[in-house]
DNA sequence: ATCCAGGCCTGCA
DNA sequence: TGCAGGCATGGA
């Protein structure tokens, strides 16, 4: 082993699987029992093996504080789900993703790629940002300098790219809105550094003002890269469970949902959110498409 | 072929 | 304020 190649990280209540299979950050690949990523401009593979994380790092470092609070191995999550009330959506994700981890992202490769989620399903999302990377990144070299990576682009890297070869990425109508705010904060008119000393609300109104930018993205930013535990993403999987469990299936809107969760999840909705999203795509799946089956054209 | 995807923006009532 | 349609692109 190189020196300061691998770690070995104690995650004692930590689930792995869970935290980076729930669509919070999509540079992440399941490969055989690993995990293999980029976070913070490395190649990054991870093991969970009962309580510790192994984590090998290209280039290596001797440095993983970072990636303890990339992966919130401190988290108290099991103290704020036992703040939730035990009802039965509750208990069932909670049983469903024991373990589940909120990620502490990188706010600009958080909202870029939030940015991009719009109207696209997961793997499709995984596969643009990876072309993203990989046109407009750093290379991540090992040490014999061959490249074998790429960093997430900074900001100015995107402002500076024609859109011609953001949707050559397949961005999509997409392409626009990145290369927008990535001008902004290229510029410094959005310095999302000093986002993270505003509170939740007044944040929120920040990220709204950004083209492209809804409550549902807004909500993400704030929940996965600035840890706002009580911000509450209503996105279609999310709004399709709340209303058969809460609404006893009422086509309610996502901002009457967003109310409600805040109302009855309190400080720490955004947690629930994530056990809901997660139990709801892996576990309830079935089900939601027998419940709300899929619209068939009418004859005429 | 048609619908939908971790939505958002615009125009119209 | 609320809602339909449009937006690029690809998978089911």
């Amino acid at each position: 082993m190189n020196a300061g190649r691998t770690h070995e990280i104690s995650a004692p209540g930590y689930n792995l699987d869970v935290t980076l299979a729930s669509g919070q950050a999509f540079r992440w690949f399941r490969c055989g029992r690993d995990w293999l990523g980029v976070a913070g401009n490395r190649l990054i593979r991870l093991r969970q093996v009962q309580d510790h994380i192994t984590a090998e790092l290209i280039p290596a470092t001797h440095d993983i504080g970072w990636l303890r609070r990339y992966l919130q191995i401190d988290q108290p999550v099991h103290d704020m789900i036992e703040s939730l009330p035990a009802d039965d959506l509750i208990a069932r994700a909670v049983t469903h993703c024991a373990g589940l981890h909120i990620l502490k992202q990188e706010p600009w490769e958080c909202l870029a790629s939030f940015l991009l989620t719009s109207a696209r399903q997961i793997p499709q999302i995984q596969k643009t940002i990876s072309e993203l990377c990989r046109e407009l990144g750093p290379p991540i070299k090992d040490e014999r300098g061959d490249t074998v990576g790429h960093g997430f682009p900074p900001p100015t890297a995107v402002a500076d790219a024609p859109v011609r070869v953001l949707r050559r990425c397949g961005l999509g109508f997409r392409a626009v809105f990145l290369k927008q705010v990535a001008a902004l904060v290229d510029s410094g008119k959005l310095d999302l550094a000093k986002l993270e000393r505003l509170d939740t609300e007044a944040a929120r109104q920040k990220l709204l003002e950004l083209p492209g930018v809804g409550p549902k993205i807004a909500d993400c930013v704030l929940l996965f890269a600035y840890n706002r535990y009580e911000a509450f993403p209503v996105d279609t999987w999310i709004l399709k469970a709340m209303r058969i469990y809460y609404f006893g299936s009422k086509p309610v809107s996502a901002a009457q949902v967003r109310e409600f969760a805040q109302a009855r999840f309190g400080r720490f909705a955004g947690v629930a959110q994530q056990y809901i999203y997660h139990y709801t795509r892996t576990a309830l799946r079935p089900q939601l498409d027998l419940a709300m089956p899929r619209r068939r054209r009418v004859r005429t």
